[in-house]
RNA sequence: GGGCGCGUAGCUCAGGGGUAGAGCAUUUGCCUUUUAAGCAAAGGGUCGGUGGUUCGAGCCCACCCGCGCUCACCA
């Protein structure tokens, strides 16, 4: 028993590091180097013909065993699925009594032909039986049956669902389903890719460290380089990197990886967070409202084969026009208030009639922005562009063609919630430089979310940027809103957690 | 950060002042087409942690830790 620092060993652990040992002492590596599989659970079946003797080499972990002396089933699983196995001794010989030292959670692989059990199951009856990978340490036992109406009931499910985070692998193991979610997520990604390299946007990669960060609203993560002992801080956007980019002459640059922000935690944001930001030389965002919605038209037919969407009870197609809402238009409807032409006289006492609160700490635009929020927001359930944002919410933002105290922005909305956030890119250095110092105004006033300034930013915006179309995507909410997850934990393989104790 | 709820065996859960329970899993015996296999027996717990009340605390009280829901803030 040399592997007492398993800490908190119990009965079943210790048993199971007895049966290791005795493999060992017998001569079988309980872990073993390699195996060569021709097949899989999900292969095994779709392939199965009747009365024809097809050998297969599969390898799985042991989820089911059920001894019966001199005969044995298991459940193998593997990235696929499930396949029974049938074992007898007078097949196995002494490997069967290796066997017996086999426990569920173990890892094998087997060689054996395929055949149909009497109560009709595709199984392989195995003639070669080798242990790859000894599990030590018990895994949850969940029990499936399939009912007469031909429903699938788990009994004893592993449902903690702070274990299930914790220790993701072993939710991956024994609730298999989620793996479905997490595939999707893998694919959206790639077909993400695929469109914008399509369109001959290049991938690119800007600093995860930076010296000033910018881009968004957002309080950030701090950490210290020891060399230069300077502080650093985890971006919470690409933007700044990515105009700079474009500043450099290409047509268009895109990034996706995290952003990091020093904020709450809850059902919608983890402090890390996948983003995927674009920006495209020479459009505004009439165009890129178009991309958007060819981006996620596509994104839709080639991952889900559909544009129609169950999200939370409600259907959502992706394959229409978005609509368009103006902001300003919006609240006028409901309130009859024009937003931007009232004193703020006016304008405070509704936004304190709707619910917005500590008004005295708030720019005018971001007061319209509540008062959006609470009003409307809630009511843009299909695919919808909300657009005509007021100035002060937008720093970088370029200001309306043609209507006064307005940027061209969207964000794009769905079942009440934003995916994305995409605007006219501020390329005038001098009204950039007058928006920064008003960040600057606002965090005097106690704003700590408001940007910083960004001096060489500016001077690259001197030297002349392009007329430029910009987009964010949060990838975790648009993955979250294709898979119908409710829970930003549940499309993060490890989301992050309080220490344990 | 506020409010509400939860934490008991490897897993799923009962038990609400008087010797810690069940099913599955584990161990032993029987069992060569079973499938929530079956039959018989056995082992397994610092009841999230620390204090307190009490003759006696999973149980009552206080504080702490973790998780969930919700509100506030944000993508």
């Amino acid at each position: 028993m040399e592997n007492l620092h398993i800490e908190d060993v119990n009965v079943l652990i210790k048993r199971r590091i007895e049966e290791l040992e005795e493999l060992r002492a017998k001569g079988v590596n309980p872990f073993a180097y390699s195996f060569s599989t021709d097949s899989d659970s999900a292969d095994i079946k779709n392939c199965y013909v009747e009365n024809e003797k097809r050998t297969v080499s599969i390898a799985g972990r042991i989820m089911t065993l059920r001894r019966m002396g001199k005969a044995s089933f298991a459940h193998l699983q593997d990235e696929h699925g499930k396949i029974q196995v049938y074992l007898k001794k007078d097949d196995l010989g002494d490997d069967y009594d290796n066997f017996k030292l086999l426990d569920i959670g173990d890892i094998i692989g087997v060689t054996g032909f395929v055949f149909k059990t009497r109560t009709g199951e595709i199984s392989v009856h195995v003639e070669k039986l080798f242990l790859l990978t000894k599990s030590v340490r018990p895994i949850p036992i969940p029990k499936e049956i399939v009912d007469e109406n031909g429903n699938k009931v788990i009994y004893d499910q592993f449902s903690d669902i702070e274990l299930r985070y914790r220790q993701r692998y072993l939710d991956l193991i024994v609730n298999p389903d989620i793996k479905e979610t997490f595939k999707y997520r893998s694919k959206i990604i790639t077909s993400i890719r695929n469109f914008l390299d399509k369109n001959g946007i290049l991938e690119v990669e800007t600093p995860i460290l930076q010296p000033l960060y910018g881009g968004a609203n957002a309080r950030p993560f701090v950490t210290h380089h020891n060399t230069l002992d300077v502080d650093f801080y985890l971006r919470i956007a690409d933007e700044l990197y990515l105009k700079r980019l474009i500043v450099g002459g290409f047509h268009g640059v895109y990034e996706i990886s995290k952003d990091f922000r020093n904020e709450g935690m809850d059902k919608t944001h983890n402090p890390e967070f996948t983003m995927m930001e674009v920006y495209v030389a020479y459009k505004d965002y009439n165009w890129m409202m178009e991309f958007v919605e060819d981006m996620v038209r596509e994104v839709s037919i080639k991952v889900f084969g559909t544009t129609i969407f169950n999200v939370g009870g409600t259907e959502i197609d992706f394959g229409k026009k978005w609509h368009r809402v103006s902001m300003i238009d919006a609240i006028k409807e409901k309130t009859g208030l024009d937003v931007l032409n009232t004193d703020d006289q006016t304008l405070f006492s509704k936004a304190k009639a709707v619910g917005v609160e500590d008004l005295a700490h708030k720019s005018r635009g971001k007061i319209i922005d509540e008062i959006f929020e609470i009003l409307i927001q809630d009511e843009l359930i299909q695919p919808t562009f909300l657009i005509d944002y007021p100035v002060e919410t937008s720093p970088l933002a370029k200001t309306h063609r043609s209507k006064p105290g307005i940027v061209e922005r969207f964000e794009g909305f769905v079942t009440g919630r934003e995916i994305c956030n995409a605007f006219s890119e501020l390329n005038d250095p001098f009204d950039q430089m007058a928006r920064f110092q008003d960040q600057v105004k606002a965090r005097e006033k106690g704003d700590d979310e408001a940007q910083q300034v960004d001096e060489d930013f500016i001077r690259a915006l001197e030297y002349g940027m392009p007329p430029t179309a910009g987009l964010g995507i949060g990838i975790d909410r648009l993955v979250m809103l294709l898979t119908n997850q409710s829970s930003i934990k549940d499309v993060i393989f490890f989301p992050q957690m309080k220490r344990e104790v």
